[in-house]
Order: C-alpha cells, then sequence, then structure tokens
DNA sequence: CATGAATGAGCGTTCATTCAT
DNA sequence: CATGAATGAACGCTCATTCAT
C-alpha cells in the first residue's frame, strides 16, 4: 500500500535501462541507424515501444548515448595496453587481441554506423569530428618507438603505422561482424596480422 | 517528329538505364540499402522518380541488378590476376593493387551492406549463399601454392591464407570508404600490407 | 503509525479533490480540452498523474465535474443579482461588474472550451442542450423589463437584449483572457459597455 | 503519352492547394491546433493526408500560411474602410457590418487559436508579437478623431476606444463561432453594438 | 518514353490509462 | 492513499509505388 521505496526504483530503473542499452547495441549494431525501427529495439528487449520513451527520449538520444559509452569503453580499453607488463611486442599483440576479441564487434559496427551513415546525430558528429583517431594513436605511439628502438617493430613514421594497423584491425571486425552461416570472411589468426608490425630478425 | 525507331530505342533504354545504375551504385554504396531513397537515386541520375519503375521494377529489382553486376565485375577480376605475367608475389601484389584501387571503394560497399543488411532482397541473399568466397579462393590458390614452393610466400594453408588477406583488403575498403575529410582511418601502404603473405628471405 | 480514521480520510479526500479541480480549472482554461494533459495537471496540482485516477475516473470525468461546478457557480452569481439592491441599472452595472472580475475568466475560458470543442464529453453536452441561455434570460428579464419601465433602459425585446449583452460580456472575457503581456484586446471600462442598454435621457 | 504541360501542373497545384487552404481553416478554426489532426484536414478536403504534405511540409507550416493569409487580409479590409464615403460613423457602421460578417467567423477563431495556444508555430508568435493591434489603430484613429470633431462619435481616448470597439466586435464573433444549434449567444444588432461609440445628440 | 500527382503502409513519438508495489 | 513503471492507441510524417496525362 506503499509506493516504492527511492532505492528500489532506481534499480527498476538501472535495470531497464541496461537492458534496453543491450538491446539497442544489438540491433544498432546489426542494422544501422534507419534499418532499426524503435520497435524492433523494444522488441528485443521485450518490453513495449511505448517504455523506450521512459527512458530515452528520442532515437537518436538513445544512439547518442551508445555511442558515447562506445567511444569511452575503447578509449579505456585502449589506455589499459599502456599499464600491461611485458615487451612493446607483447602489448601489441595484446591489443590486437583484446581488439580482435567477438564481444567487440557490436561495438564495432556501432562505429562503423555512426561514421558512416549519413542519418548521424548531430551531436555524434560532433563527437567524431572532436575525438578523433589522434587520441588512440597518442596512446600507442610510445610502445611503437620504443620496440623500433628495441629491434621488435618495424622502421618506418609510428603513426603511420598505428593508423593503418588499427585500420586493418577496424576493418576486420567489421567485415566479419555478422553471424550469417553463409561461408564468407574470416578473422585472421593474430601471428598473419603482428607481421604487418613486426620486425623480422636478419 | 518521327517516331523512332527500334533501335533508337532501344539505345535510349539502355543509356537511362546505364544512368540509372551509375547513380544508384553511387548512393545505394554510400548510404545503405534502408538509407537510400528512390528520390535520391532519381536525382542523382536526373530523372524523375516515375521513370525509375520503367527501368526497374523496385527498389529491391533494381539493388539485386547492381549486386549482380557487381559479382561479375569482381570475378572477372580476379580472374584477370591468373592471366597476369611475373611472379607469385608479383602476382599478389598486382591484386592488392588492383582491389585497393579507390574505384572499387563503391563495389565493397555495395557487397558490404548487402552482406550486412537484414533488409537485402532474397534473392540477393541467395547470391551471396551460392557465390561465396570459394570462387576467389579456387581463383588465387595456385598462385600461393605456386608462391610457397618459391620460397615467396609464407608457409601455411593456402585457403586460409587467402580468405584471411582478402578479409583484410576488404576490410580496409569498407572501413576507408567515407568522407576522407574527417581525419581517421588510412589505406595502409601495400609493401605494408603483403607482409601478411609474403616470405621474408632468411 | 495510526491508521487515520474515516473522518480524517474524508477530509484528505476532500483536500485532494478540491487541489485537483483548482489545478484543472487553471489548466484546461489555459490550454482547452486537447491541449491539455493529464500530466500537466498532476504537476499543477503537485500530485503524481497516477493519483489523479483515484480521485476522477478520467480526463473526460474531470473536465464533465469542472463544467458542472462552473455552470452551477455562474447560476448563482446570476441569481444574486436579483437580490441586490438599487436600480435596474444598478443591478445591470452590478451584474456587469461581477461577469467582467478578472477572477470569473478561467471561468469563462472554460465555458468557451466547453461549448467551442469537438472533443467535449458528451455528458457536457447534454448539460449545454438542457442548460442553456434561457436560465439566465429568465433571471435577469425582470430587471431589463423594469429598467424600460422606469425609462433607464433602451426599449426593444428584453430578451435580445440580454442575450446580446450577455453576448459583449462573454465575447470580452474569452478574448481577453490570455497573456496579458502581449499588446492586444482589452476590456472595456463599464461606462463604455452600460451604453448598449443603458437610455440616454432626452 | 506526354506529361502534362507547366500550365497544367500549375492549374492542378493551385486548386489542391486551395482546396487544402480551404479545408485546413475549416477544421483548424472549428476545433484549434491542437484539436486538428492532419487526417480531418485530408478527409475534408477529399483527399489522402499523404497528399497534404506535398503541399505544405508539415502542419505547423500549413497552420502558419493561414495566419499569414487571415492577417494579410483583415489587414486589407481595414485599409478599406478609410476609402468608404461618409461620414465617420458611416465608416464606423461599416466596418463593424464587415466584422460581423458570418465569412468572417471562421476568420476570428483562426485567429483566436492562434493567440490563445501554447502550441502555436514560433513564426505565428512572431507574427502576432509584431503585428500587433496598433495598426488597427492606427488605420481607425483618424475616422475617430474626425467623428468626435463633429460630434458623431462620443469623446474620449480614441485609442482606447478604438481597442475596446474591436474587442467587443471580436468578442462577439469567437463567442458565436459555432453552429450549434443550441441555443446560445447571438450576434447583436448592429445599431446595439454602435451605441458604444456613437454620441446621442443633447 | 517521361512526369509528377496521388495513395497508403509503416515508423517515431506522445499521452491517457492501468496496476504492482 | 500514493507513486511511477508499463502499455498501446493514435497522430505527424516519410517514402515506395502507381497511374493519369
Amino acid at each position: 500500500m506503499v509506493p516504492l521505496n527511492e532505492e528500489q526504483l532506481t534499480q527498476i530503473r538501472d535495470e531497464r535501462k541496461e537492458q534496453i542499452v543491450a538491446a539497442a547495441v544489438k540491433v544498432f549494431a546489426r542494422r544501422g541507424i534507419v534499418g532499426t525501427k524503435m520497435s524492433m529495439i523494444a522488441a528485443e528487449a521485450g518490453i513495449s515501444h511505448g517504455l523506450l520513451y521512459h527512458y530515452f527520449k528520442s532515437k537518436e538520444e538513445l544512439f547518442t548515448t551508445l555511442i558515447e559509452e562506445a567511444m569511452a569503453e575503447s578509449l579505456r580499453e585502449t589506455t589499459n595496453v599502456n599499464h600491461l607488463a611485458g615487451s612493446p611486442l607483447d602489448k601489441i599483440r595484446a591489443f590486437t587481441e583484446a581488439i580482435l576479441d567477438k564481444e567487440n564487434m557490436e561495438y564495432f559496427l556501432l562505429v562503423h554506423h555512426a561514421r558512416t551513415s549519413n542519418d548521424v546525430p548531430e551531436k555524434v558528429k560532433e563527437i567524431f569530428s572532436k575525438n578523433n583517431m589522434n587520441v588512440y594513436v597518442d596512446l600507442l605511439k610510445n610502445i611503437i618507438v620504443e620496440g623500433q628502438a628495441k629491434g621488435e617493430i618495424v622502421a618506418g613514421d609510428p603513426e603511420k603505422l598505428i593508423v593503418s594497423y588499427i585500420s586493418v584491425l577496424s576493418g576486420i571486425m567489421v567485415i566479419n561482424a555478422n553471424d550469417m552461416e553463409v561461408e564468407g570472411y574470416r578473422i585472421p589468426e593474430i601471428d598473419l596480422l603482428m607481421r604487418i608490425v613486426q620486425k623480422v630478425p636478419e
């Protein structure tokens, strides 16, 4: 006979919001911004479409939230690489493994759609124009330079090398990110990719 | 006002159709299936949207036509590689160069959308389920095997190697295929990519 | 935490109900039936929107209640005029003053919306079809007739005169009942309006 | 076998647009901005709702167009009064007659809704903030002043008098503007209203 | 062959109403 | 009695498709 207390409400809200976000990531990743209908997200989350609007005031806001979270998470992960133990090459390998984790696919597709689509919310465009690849380059440059000094990593402009490598990894993720049973592309083995940066001892 | 004869009409039809196809490729590549409006294609082709329906029965049919043409063209190009002169490594390099040609980006995006989207026409799904990567693998396997025999190309399962390499190249193309104004990914230099397959002389 | 007794509960109910009615009048008057959202009333009353439904079964019922109260009140006021002291013209003046009171604006707007809107509850339509202007006419006719006999009020069909005068006053109220910040209409001075009914001594 | 020529198209477009505007005025006047559904306008105009959007890009734009036309028309009519022949009092009477014309009711309701509703398009708010009553006052002031000089019109601040009179007339129109068969308000006879401004010879 | 007016299915979003707590 | 999470009908608007000219 008494309304739910603040704590319970907060818990319900957090759960629902998480539930929606998870559903939205899944659907947006697979179908893109335009291809995703709010009803699909609602269905995926197992709620009514009306309820979506209690938690996110629009499709735009929902997508923007997702991107913000994704960007933050990716930054966090990249930052982690620097704190790993081991040689520069070990770090690159760890970074590669972390990126190529299948768990990350939805994230990559999300960002790919956000970068690619013309129907992206204005706010997301801003995020990308401010928060470009440079952040990652800066985070990883030291590793490359150090690796080059040690003779573990091929010579050449470190920034070019990083961007190229990230491009390869991102491409791999995006290209493989669908569960089509159809025989298609494949995620290359890490050793194979590492050859791009790894210096071969003469 | 003499009525056009059969031949002239056919010519007009063919020209128009080509015009529409070119416009459609451009728009579909950039905006995906759902993101592309028939009116955009009409505008890009410089014709009325009504006219589109004289040449293509529906958006689905138009997209399907595009994919069929693209698949055929890609097969044609891949076949060409085998007829090139030079060492296996030279052929791989030529193949790489041919693929990374910016001219091909629209094609890669098109195929990416076709593979990725859930809103793809049934017929396109069939095309992909029949016409999978194996064709390319078969076309390029000989080159790899020969290269391995010559010690130019790294050891290992040739098919895995091919699929991985094509995945890398395709990923690169898809990931780079948008507005280059924004600082972002980059197409790696060919030498850098070739390291994936190239055997380093000991 | 002793449970409230019957009497206290009734009191709470009555207070709440009054609180809601006051809020509803305010919002409905300013925004009309369709323009008023239940959430606005709840916010204005400082309660949750869920609670509204403990006191009023629906938006329709709430609005209907408001109209019923307003009609009763207006009848009460009009009746009062007859009991005033003074000449017929004094009574008309008092009536005019009472009506043009700014306090009454919400009432007039409410009735205006109820009369005007097509989305009005069926029950309200009934109220208007039964309880029409005749009641007021009957209440005021004597005053007019008496005034005409005394030469204070212009000659002519008393009923026509009353309805016309009430129309003018009502129109004035409705037209002036919004944001006065904007330079716009104005409530005329009473003397000016009285000229409509007042006979000028020759 | 040939597309319609420019002239025919223009004619169709003009007819349709007129048809829509007429329907929209009717519905908006009767039901207000929020109460009017685009489907109602479409039904009233006898077209599909989709077609509305070929001619007006939104409900807002449609409403704004209506208001702009109404304001222009009202200004035109008011201006006309000054060019009439006759005494100042004749002019006022002509003005009164013109306003009280039943044809104008929809216009008055439209403006009333535009002035009253909180959901009015921003552009309409601007129109009202710029184009306030002063225009009309200025147009009619001379008539009043002249009439006062001639002893035809009561003494007093001419502007107050005009605004009051316009308020009365507008109120009358708004209050009477529904075809409810229910006995209700009535449009007063003109002589009765004219007494507000008319000076009685002593 | 070519045009654009016209239609209607479908999507994003709002809001009255219900109900578990 | 009181709260706010949850639902779904309904509305504004878009766009693929049709068809008269």
